[in-house]
DNA sequence: GCGTTCACG
DNA sequence: ACGTACGTGAACGCC
């Protein structure tokens, strides 16, 4: 006999913080969260489908509080009160296991450890097995010769087992010893205090030599220095976390461990709850259990077939070594197996190929040996679905081989319905659509534990992987039919994956000489800085540390701490700023950090960057900024410094390769043009049609005069930003460095002479709080729940973000339709030129010499005529043969 | 792994 | 009474 015991709230909560999407968590029709509930269920049925038990039970917290609480008013203290999302959900979850008839169990004043140790010792004396599942290590000195615990590993699908031995193993503890370790090192988010300054180290060490911390305390004497008087000071302390610790098996149940026989469920019952909650993925797997339970599964077949060949059917059916006739046609998925983060230059695995008439792996080396696939996949006319185009066109590339036809990329697909939706991993886009598939990290580990396994197992997994795409690919697409999307994914973005591929695949030189004359001059620099700093100071430190900088500042040296951090004073650059006069080991500090941000970021980081062909291939990250926009990876070329002399220089280092030039394109304040076109203000229009200088005349506009000064004008263009971002006066008196009242008063200056402005920002707002989300002007999306937030600051935020994202969104969107419209031009007037990077609202090409106002001209056009708006388009192009020089 | 700082648009 | 400007990525210190 075999029983079963699950802690309720530690699965819930583990299934809700695991699913949580900030963005758009899932809901059902009724708005009822139901993240936390699908994985609660996933979970119960693996574990009724994984485990042979004959008893089963799961346990919940009172709702009330219990004796804990009594002894140690601050129990669970640090423990953040449930949010509202998870809150809702508990309810469900009750309902579940009823619907599904599965015994649960709380008692009023004790919490689900405390029943699940109770039923524990009940069914031992009864001579049952006992597993029990939970995510609280506390459990562990459950552990018996009959009794083990499995722990929810971080991927929530995978549990860890820990029997005697393995405690044994890991902590040279017998299990009751687990509370005398919670009562030495306490438990933070038990908050059980524990004695301070006592880690597990130190409460292991203790625990060998000792055993208990009773036996601790009769050997303090044998203890020295700090560490016992830590000890003595906090014995009250360790007792009672010890007792805090300290699982009850003695709560007063009205039921035995006997009733808890585990019987079937009714089908229609269930079927009904799930209904409910809009989990139909779960309804088809009833209804499939029921059909096989009519029908015995057709295993003879099977198993003849297995019995002939001898060998496993498996292996032979799934991993090929020529890719199958029937899969080189049309609407046939395709997956990249490449489990490294960064794909330039390296080996992938293999492909997963996929239709409905069969599924198959090969592995790279036997796909590039195979040249009626390599034909196929270069076939336009050959229409192929994937998810993640980029990283497979751009992993071929470096084979030769370019793949064309992609007319399908769940991954864009899932980014443009949702920004909040995109992930890299598969499993976790086919999530939002119910479908639950392993995750890379369970295959292949993560961190230092990252191995690859043989190969049957991840030719599997990406099969797995490959199919859900398949599966899922008509449900993308009638969704973004529904939102009216299809067009921004299907020609703007899925196009743009294609530029950013060949984009990423050429890459830009970079002189490494350069990098290298930089490096050792400013070696030199930032040591004599370094002891200027130290002389001021009177010792030795680490300026990097803001911790032991603050201590030098603010304590040593006495200057006024202007603002804190959670961990200490704050040592950031406008703090240093408003010091400056105080005393001169500010100004040092200041360059110092500059200094050494551009050695260790931008010129001993970028260097060993550059590949083999001398240039340096970045990743954009297209399906990342909740935006729109893109950002880069590997390193990241959209942080080049500009704005400092001394590190503008660092641009001097990307080089157009020989008898070429860079060509440098931006767009003149494209989201000021956005805001005007968008919220339509005549004034700010006229301007632009006229080509002012528009923070001139906004300043001309609030200020109320021809003659604009240059604060005036400092001034509106923090303003014209602050618009930009959500304005506050709190932010904008921050940037301005004025009192608050005064940027408050300028705002609505600022509002009262653009109504218009202040109209479409407040538009915006209730449109976002109505419809859940807002968006561009080519529909992207972006969803923002924190508009309905009770939380001041959240919802704060979230008006902010939702003011944003139209503006920040349709630009990039622009930028994204300009990039398109570049590379038809290019294509068309059959260029030697290539894009390089794409910097937010500026293009970089190379440009063959003799090339080079041809394509000044036609960028110039294209990237100006790429939409058209109320108010005219601008692009400054400048030539130079390093980045520095274009300018 | 998280927090702080700082580079860009 | 609350306590922020929007969107990113990388290096470093610290635990």
């Amino acid at each position: 006999m075999k029983l079963i015991l699950i802690d309720g709230n530690a699965l819930l909560f583990r299934a809700f913080y695991a699913t949580a999407y900030s963005g758009a968590m899932m809901k059902n029709r009724d708005g009822v969260h139901t993240n936390a509930l699908f994985g609660f269920v996933n979970m119960m049925q693996k574990i009724i489908q994984d485990h042979e038990y004959t008893h089963l039970l799961v346990a919940f917290d009172a709702a009330k509080k219990n004796f804990r609480h009594d002894k140690y008013t601050d129990y669970k203290g640090t423990r953040k009160s449930a949010p509202e999302e998870l809150v809702e959900q508990f309810v469900l979850v009750r309902e579940y296991l009823q619907a599904a008839n599965i015994h649960m169990s709380e008692v009023e004043g004790y919490e689900a450890d405390d029943i699940i140790g109770t039923l524990t010792k009940q069914a031992e004396q009864e001579g049952f097995q006992v597993e029990i599942i939970t995510g609280d290590r506390d459990l562990l000195q459950l552990v018996s010769a009959q009794t083990v615990v499995r722990l929810t590993k971080k991927g929530l699908s995978e549990l860890d087992t820990y029997s005697v031995g393995t405690i044994a193993e890991q902590y040279q503890l017998v299990p009751q010893q687990i509370i005398d370790l919670k009562g030495l090192m306490g438990d933070s988010s038990d908050n059980i205090p524990g004695v301070p300054g006592v880690g597990e180290k130190t409460a292991l060490k203790f625990l060998h030599k000792y055993g208990s911390v009773e036996a601790l305390y009769d050997h303090l004497d044998e203890i020295k220095g700090k560490m016992k008087e830590k000890l003595e000071l906090n014995k009250d302390l360790a007792y009672l976390s010890k007792e805090l610790a300290t699982i009850h098996t003695a709560v007063p149940l009205t039921y035995k461990v006997s009733n808890l026989i585990h019987n079937d469920y009714d089908a229609q019952t269930l079927i009904e709850f799930y209904q409910r909650v809009d989990f139909h993925s779960f309804i088809r797997k009833i209804e499939l259990e029921q059909a096989s339970r009519q029908a015995p599964a057709p295993t003879q077949q099977f198993a003849i077939d297995e019995l002939l060949s001898g060998v496993d059917q498996t292996v032979v059916e799934v991993v090929v070594t020529h890719v199958p006739k029937v899969l080189l046609a049309s609407n046939t998925t395709i997956y990249l197996e490449m489990p490294a983060l960064n794909y330039h230059q390296g080996e992938p695995l293999g492909f997963a190929i996929v239709n409905e008439k069969k599924q198959v792996f090969i592995s790279w080396s036997d796909a590039l040996a195979d040249t009626s696939f390599c034909q196929w996949l270069c076939d336009e006319s050959q229409s192929k679905q994937t998810f993640d185009a980029k990283k497979l066109i751009v992993a071929c590339k470096w084979q030769g081989i370019d793949v064309a036809g992609i007319t399908y990329d769940m991954l864009l697909a899932a980014y443009v319905l949702n920004p909040s939706y995109a992930n890299d991993e598969v499993g976790a886009v086919a999530a939002v659509y119910h479908e639950t598939i392993a995750y890379d990290e369970h295959v292949y580990g993560k961190g230092a534990k990252f191995t690859i396994p043989e190969q049957i197992i991840y030719a599997q997994h990406a099969i797995e992987k490959a199919q859900v795409i398949h599966k899922l690919t008509q449900q993308f697409i009638d969704d973004l039919h529904v939102n009216e999307q299809y067009d921004l994914f299907s020609t703007l973005e899925l196009p743009v994956a294609r530029i950013l591929a060949q984009m990423e695949y050429t890459g830009i030189q970079v002189n490494q000489a350069t990098l290298s004359e930089m490096e050792v001059e400013m070696n030199q620099r930032i040591a004599v800085l370094e002891t200027t700093i130290h002389t001021l100071a009177g010792e030795t430190f680490n300026i990097a540390s803001p911790k032991q900088l603050g201590v030098i500042l603010f304590e040593k040296l006495g200057l006024p701490p202007v603002k804190k951090t959670k961990t200490g004073y704050s040592t950031a650059a406008d703090v240093l700023d408003k010091l400056h006069g105080e005393h001169a080991i500010i100004e040092s500090i200041l360059m110092y950090r500059q200094l050494t941000k551009l050695q260790s970021t931008y010129i001993k980081g970028l260097a060993p960057m550059i590949l083999p062909d001398g240039r340096i291939h970045t990743i954009y990250k297209q399906t990342l900024a909740q935006t729109g926009r893109l950002s880069s990876v590997e390193p990241n070329l959209q942080n080049i410094p500009i704005r400092l002399d001394e590190g503008r220089l660092i641009r001097k280092a990307f080089v157009a390769q020989e008898g070429c030039q860079l060509l440098a394109a931006d767009y003149s304040q494209i989201e000021l043009r956005v805001l005007a076109h968008v919220a339509n203000v005549p004034t700010l229009v006229e301007a632009f049609q006229n080509g002012e200088d528009i923070h001139t005349a906004t300043a001309q506009q609030v200020f109320h005069t021809t003659e604009v000064t240059s604060d005036m004008r400092r001034k509106a263009k923090a303003v014209n930003f602050g618009i930009i971002y959500g304005i506050s006066d709190f932010g904008l008196a921050n940037q301005l460095k004025i009192p608050r009242y005064e940027a408050k008063e300028f705002i609505e200056k600022y509002f009262t002479i653009f109504p218009g402005i202040k109209a479409y920002m407040k538009d915006t707002v209730s449109f976002g709080k109505t419809h859940g989300y807002v968006q561009t002007l080519l529909n992207r999306k972006r969803y923002v729940p924190e508009l309905n937030s009770r939380n001041f600051n959240e919802r704060s935020a979230g008006e902010r973000a939702a003011m944003n994202a139209p503006i920040q969104g349709s630009a990039a969107d622009i930028m994204k339709l300009a990039m398109v419209a570049v590379d038809q031009a290019m294509k068309a007037q059959n260029v030697q030129a290539k894009i390089l990077l794409q910097v937010h609202d500026e293009l970089i090409f190379e440009v063959p010499n003799e090339e080079v106002a041809v394509m000044t001209s036609l960028v110039k056009t294209a990237m100006e005529k790429a939409i058209e708006l109320v108010v005219p388009l601008k692009v400054d192009a400048d030539t130079g043969i390093n980045w520095y020089e274009t300018k």
